[in-house]
Parts: C-alpha cells; structure tokens; sequence
RNA sequence: GGUCCCAUCGUCUAAUGGUUAGGACAUCGCCCUUUCACGGCGGUAAUAUGGGUUCAAAUCCCGUUGGGAUCACCA
C-alpha cells in the first residue's frame, strides 16, 4: 500500500509550531515510507481567511526542506488542493450521504439548535428535522428553503477505532452530536470535507493532533455510510506552553516565523520540535531533516503533551550555529551587523570569535555592541583579584602596551597576543596584568566574545589605539 | 457536568516484569583559559498517590488525586 500523507492547514497568518510538527510528522511517516506527501489548503471557513497565509505556509515548509508531493501550487492527480475550490464535490457527496442514511436535512437555524444544548447538564441537540420524510426534506430543498446538512447518528452502543499512538480507543455512540456537515452557505465543514478530501485523494495516514479523537469515531460513520476505509489514525498529544496551556499564538507564544525573527535558525526549529513528543530510541540528538526520514517510526510517538522549553532550543540552535561552515556563519553574521555597526572592523576576526559563543543570531548586536560603542565603565572595572590587576597597574601596563602595539605592523591576534605577552615579561608583570587591563580599555564590559587579542584584532589598531589612549 | 485521554528528574525523554531507574537541556562544582564562551570531568535531581496481581512492578489491574481534550453552521 502506497503511503499518503497531507498537511492540511487553515490559511489563518501563520506558522503554529505546533501544525509545523504535525506536518513534519506526516512528511517524515510518508518519506520514511517511500510515500508522498501532500499540502491540501482548508479554507472552508471565509471569515478565518487571512491574505497572504498561503503563502506563509509554502514559505514555511520550503525553507525547512519539506516538499510536497502533491499541492495547489503544483497540482497532481487528486486536485484541486484548496477546499473553496472544491465546493460542488462536498455539495454532491452530502446529498448523496442523505440519500445513504448518514445524514439528514435540516432547517433549524443556528439558535434553535443551541437554545437546546446544555454542556453542563449533557443534554445534546435533539433535531426535530430528522422526522421530517426524505420526500418531503427534498422539497423544501428544492422550493429554496435554507437548510444545512446534518450528520445523522442512530447507531447504539460503543465504537472502537485504533490509533497509532494511543491504542484502541472506545467511544459511546450516544456521546456523539449530530453536528453540521454541510453548512447553510454551501460550504462543507472541517468534519466533512475532511474525510471526502482525504479518501478521495487516498490519504492513507491521517495525522492530527488529538483534540480530534473524540469526534473521529463521527468520521468513521461516514466513511462507513459511503462504504469507504478509513485511514490508520495518528493523534499526536499537543504542544505545549507550560503544564496547563498549550502554546499559541493567541497567549503571545512564538510562532515558526517569530523564532526566525528571534534568531534561531529553521533546521535547529525542525530538529527541536521533532524531539518534542518522538525519539529514536537512541541518544542521538541532533538529526538533519534526512536523517529524521532514515530514523522516523510512528511507533515511538509520546502520548503525554510536551512542553516546549525555549533553553534547549536555544541550546540546540547554539550547536547548530556552531556546526555551520565559516562563511555561512559569516554571511548570516554580516545581516546582523548590518543592524547595528556603523564602524569599520575585521568582521571576519569577529565571526570567528562569535561563532562558538552565541546561540542565537540575536545574541550578535547584544554581545558584540561595545564594538560600535564602547560604554562608560566604572574603573573598578580593573580590579581582579584573580587576575592581580588594580586601577594603577592597570593604567601601568596599558601606558606599557600602547607603544608596543603603535609599533605592531602584524596586526593579527597572534602578533598582538605575542605582543602584550612580551610587554608583560619585559616589565615583570603576569601576563593577565597586562591582557586583563586592555580587555577592560577596549571594552568596558566585565565579560565580552574573546580576549584582550581577538577584540583588538577586530577593532583594528588605530581604534585600540584611541581606547587605550582614552584611559 | 458527561465522555475520552494523559501522568518517570524543573524540562524533553529512555527503560515494553528483574537496571545502582539511563541520556539531553537547565542548574551547581572542578579542569582548560588573556575575561566569556567552546570543550572535558563530576554533583544535585524523578517513577503523583493508595490498593492489588507476581518470587519480582516505573512497567499489568483497580481506586484516588492532578492535568488536558471534547461537547460550534472553527478547524
């Protein structure tokens, strides 16, 4: 059997991490299989649809590295993708569905049917319309009456359907409503055009988080009616913000694009989130996007919510930071210092004393901001104890160091290292004495990216030159 | 409230009846070192709870507690 998986989002604005998971599930149950997979648009609902969201979401998987198979933009054999333009498939298939039995014709408007329902007291709506006769619903119908489609349920007793993730899961038919298939406007619900979208493109695996397990049962009573197979079932737990919330966007909670934006690079999110309720059963942790599809198994997806933990994001994306060749380190580097230096430096001296000490690209204007502008500093900045430095000693090997490095022709950090070292022997003073001091001049920060060297390196000489004059 | 689901260090998790309950992040300490970081080494830290079943339970069963989901002409 062909594996068929689809990321099915709403066009709503964004990336939800938690969405951009579950399709990183379903690309990786589909490719770990030789399957495909596809992007299926669900827009059903016109007052939720945001301008631009499309295109959010092809941005979004595309630069991850998750094609698809099968979408609205290039098409396949099972299109059209986006469910607004499959409106007069949902219309035939509910009518046929009433025809069947599995559904009914209703002409109770919004209210009436809420008037009824009563959560708290379990009373549920109890359609009056499901007594009106076929012949009799048709003409109505026909004479232009408004009127929704109406899933109707008459069957006793439990239903049984087995998940992936969570087993064999029994749900009472009386616990089911009789909800809207095809609503007044013409427009199928969620829980219509998803199981006419996903058995007529042969969508083997569904993946969905498991807020749907309780009306899944639902979906397979109209699989049932038509006589179709309904799809082997993966409910994968939620993401979530702490142990009570799940993250989203609603609560301020990062989407995929704000962690962009927040510096952290879209292979160390995808890696991240894969860990977020799957492991390989092995100790590896940082995996490539085709490294996941080698790994993947449904098997080992967690049934308990995660909660996402932003320290080892940050932890993972430093790693990955870490693990980027110079130049492209370089390169995303440079886009950074664009934002806030205005100087001439030794930028690539910068990248490299960067590279392993930051763990998101943000860090960048943060750590390295005394570069445009070294900040006023409190001259107890010189004293360590550590370090055997006081104020004078320090304004001692910085007048020391000055000729020195005005006579430095190498201006590279090993000369300059080589060079405050040799003024530290030749005036009897520990090497930290005189390095110490010209870290803090250069600087004015108690702790920076590099040493006394590597940031004259970077600032290059004729600006160390004037910082250490200033003190 | 009815129904369904979940429960191992602070967090992500491993251990599918027998382990000194393992790893990672975070945290703490040490080493390396021109501060910081990287790297290396080590420490603190968990089976929610009460009953069973069993020679043996984190693991199986039941209850309790705690949490989540669902009960839309939203998905």
């Amino acid at each position: 059997m062909v594996v068929r998986t689809r990321f099915a989002p709403s066009p709503t604005g964004y990336m939800h991490i938690g969405n951009l998971r579950t399709a990183l599930y379903e690309y990786l149950i589909a490719k770990s299989n030789g399957g495909q997979f596809i992007l299926r648009i669900e827009d059903t609902d016109q007052k939720r649809f945001v301008e631009g969201a499309t295109d959010i979401i092809y941005n979004t998987l595309k630069t991850v590295g998750m094609n698809w198979d099968e979408g609205p933009d290039i098409g396949g054999n099972f299109g059209p993708y986006i469910q607004s333009e499959r409106l007069p498939l949902y219309q035939q298939y509910a009518h046929k569905l009433v025809e069947l039995g599995g559904a009914h014709y209703c002409f109770c408007s919004k209210n009436e049917a809420d008037e009824q329902k009563d959560e708290e007291a379990n009373i549920k709506f109890k359609d009056p319309c499901k007594l009106i006769g076929l012949e009799e619903a048709k003409k109505r119908v026909a004479e232009g009456e408004p009127f929704v489609i109406r899933q109707t349920i008459n069957k006793k007793g439990k239903s049984i359907f087995h998940d992936v993730v969570y087993g064999d899961i029994e749900i009472d038919y009386d616990e089911l409503d009789e909800g809207v298939l095809l609503k007044s406007d013409g427009f199928p619900t969620y829980n219509f055009a998803n199981v006419i979208d996903d058995h007529l493109m042969q969508i083997s695996h569904v993946v969905r988080g498991n807020e749907y397990i309780s009306s899944t049962p639902k979906y397979n009573l109209i699989y049932e009616a038509f006589g179709w197979t309904p799809p082997t079932y993966v409910h994968v737990a939620q993401v979530m913000k702490d142990a009570q919330h799940k993250l989203s966007k609603r609560n301020g909670d990062a989407s995929f694009q704000d962690l962009v934006a927040k510096g952290f690079l879209p292979q160390a999110i995808l890696n991240y989130i894969a860990l977020l309720g799957w492991n390989p059963g092995t100790e590896q942790e940082i995996f490539s996007l085709d490294q996941l599809k080698q790994t993947f198994d449904a098997n080992r997806l967690n049934k308990s919510p995660a909660i996402f933990d932003i320290a080892k994001l940050k932890w993972m994306n430093g790693c990955y930071i870490r693990a980027l060749d110079f130049d492209s380190f370089h390169k995303l580097a440079c886009l950074e210092y664009d934002s806030f230096l205005t100087r001439e430096v030794n930028r690539v001296a910068l990248s490299k004393v960067l590279q392993p000490r930051i763990e998101t690209l943000k860090d960048i204007a943060q750590v390295a901001y005394f570069i445009e502008q070294r900040p006023n500093f409190s001259e107890d900045l010189f004293i360590n104890k550590k370090m055997k430095t006081d104020v004078t000693i320090a304004r001692q090997a910085i007048q020391l160091a000055l000729p020195a490095l005005a006579a430095l022709n190498d201006w590279s950090n090993e000369a300059i290292f080589n060079c405050l070292k040799d003024v530290a022997a030749q005036h009897e003073l520990k090497n930290g004495q005189v390095l110490f001091p010209v870290r803090i001049a250069l600087t004015g920060l108690e702790t920076t990216p590099g040493g006394a060297s590597e940031i004259a390196e970077v600032l290059g000489k004729s600006e160390t030159l004037s910082r250490l004059e200033m003190c």
